[in-house]
DNA sequence: GAGAAATACATTGTACCACGAGGCATAAGA
DNA sequence: TCTTATGCCTCGTGGTACAATGTATTTCTC
């Protein structure tokens, strides 16, 4: 990514979910997708993202599929209910935690 | 920390600079400090602050001195010119950060 | 049609970093 | 006296982003 990479951690799983949350994808257009809204301030590798999806799958926060298109196979990824569950926690998460570090940054 | 150990990454010399930026502290008050300003929302470790102390100082973000006071031998970490400006650049890579995030969470 | 670039999946090894657990010592309070 | 708070520190562990690498197919360019 263009930011440090400290940064960047603890908010992956947040921007996978995130983009899942619209529509299922295929791992390579993930990344893309992420590219494309940030305006290309976030770059997720793949060597990043892969090992997120199986994490996520794992833990029942989303589901794939394999689907045939334009004569390819690529495996789709689908965010379940539990998945939106934790978006949700995760965003309150973030939040919260922005939230108190401006409380030490802007004191007194 | 309350919150994740991922989430919290990248923001430990922030915090701890933002601190000292107000006024010189040592190690222990240090991580008083960030506790009172956050309203116990935050607490960092002495395991993790130390650390982060001697790591600012040899980058020259930070300069220390020992100073005798009430019978009592204090380490006291001071921010240094340099240390502002890392300071300040660590403030804005921050602000860009987020506003990269909500990008990609609040799309379309 | 040949070669390059993009697409698409994945694994592995590395480096970094927060943290808990410990260690040591002194001062204050119960 | 004993516990708690103060005050410094180190070390081992686990988690994690990432670069490097591998493989295969498709599309674009010349």
């Amino acid at each position: 990514m263009r930011y440090s990479k400290e940064l960047v951690k603890g908010s992956t799983h947040l921007l996978v979910l995130a983009v899942l949350e619209t529509e299922d994808l295929y791992g390579y257009k993930i990344c893309r997708e992420i590219e494309l809204r940030s305006q290309n301030e976030l770059s997720m590798g793949e060597g990043t993202l892969y090992p997120i999806l199986h994490a996520l799958e794992k833990e029942d926060y989303v589901e794939s599929y394999w689907r045939e298109c334009d004569g390819r196979s690529r495996k789709y990824y689908h965010i379940t209910r539990k998945g939106l569950r934790h978006l949700k926690s995760l965003k309150e998460e973030r939040n919260a935690f922005n939230k108190s570090i401006d409380k030490v940054l802007n004191f007194g």
